[in-house]
DNA sequence: CTTGTAATGAGAACTACTCTCGTTTAGGTT
DNA sequence: AACCTAAACGAGAGTAGTTCTCATTACAAG
């Protein structure tokens, strides 16, 4: 268990930037939502937020590593916490119907195959892997 | 090797819809790319096309099953041709400087292990399953 | 306390995408 | 062929999620 607030700052610093109150808050969120926020989730969890002050500081978040954007195709972005802070890897389940996103494990040794056959397939066309992203799309048990 | 156009017919017929001109460019267009195009790419390689036309057909054939529409988070969406059409599953290795995107296929065996786990995972959940999708987010040999 | 720099937030601006609506085209019937 | 009806077209207006602007506020260092 590591203390997801004190590397959020250390990475900020990093970064040049600062670990504010709204930064923390917005931290604070995610850890807890234990799963990706749209934005306006995000909003109508803590009032006090700007939507514009939200919106740079997911982004300077995410620029130092502490948050993930993960796009749908529903329109809206979700954030969760970078898995380095979580030490959590997870895939995403997304809803084709109502855009929600929640996350799932797959079993670690299929895991390790995976990403060894990810890393063969890169090197072999020389790009620069930084990460892989596995989404199961279909209809989640509500909309169904 | 199977006829796209007559495939693409069918399931647009499929839908109440007509197979035209407009429609047959944009699948003709996906098919000769050998990879995804966004709509600006696609409105380069044929002028002849309107912006409004080419969004709207490739939503219907996107309904129709016909195309694809992949998501990244440099704004622009990119498609192409359903993979049922090309008989050809395969990833994407997306470019997170550019936003360029390629394909690549897993081995064989691989994705048979990832297509049974991801059933597991997904039955367990009560998630029904249209499709998975994994990505490679990097740097392209272009970018680095 | 003072001073410089970063963060904030309300609203304007941006832009990928969708919608509107008058015109054109195509398929079916006589 | 000519007609008719409904679908498709396309230019431009509209939408909405996200980003930018800039005046104000908060914070950190000396």
């Amino acid at each position: 268990m590591v203390d997801i607030h004190a590397l959020a700052e250390t990475r900020l610093r990093a970064d040049g930037q600062r670990y504010t109150r709204n930064r923390r808050t917005i931290v604070e969120a995610l850890d807890r939502a234990g799963g990706p926020l749209s934005l306006p989730q995000l909003l109508h969890r803590h009032r006090q937020l700007a939507q514009s002050s939200a919106y740079r500081n997911l982004a300077i978040l995410e620029a130092a590593g502490v948050v993930h954007r993960i796009v749908t195709n529903d329109g809206f972005a979700r954030f969760e916490l970078a898995q380095a802070l979580t030490e959590h890897h997870h895939h995403h389940r997304i809803c084709s119907t109502c855009g929600s996103v929640e996350d799932f494990t797959l079993p670690a040794a299929l895991e390790d195959s995976l990403e060894k056959a990810l890393r063969r397939v890169a090197t072999k066309s020389d790009f620069q892997v930084a990460s892989h992203q596995l989404d199961l799309i279909g209809v989640c048990p509500g909309c169904s």
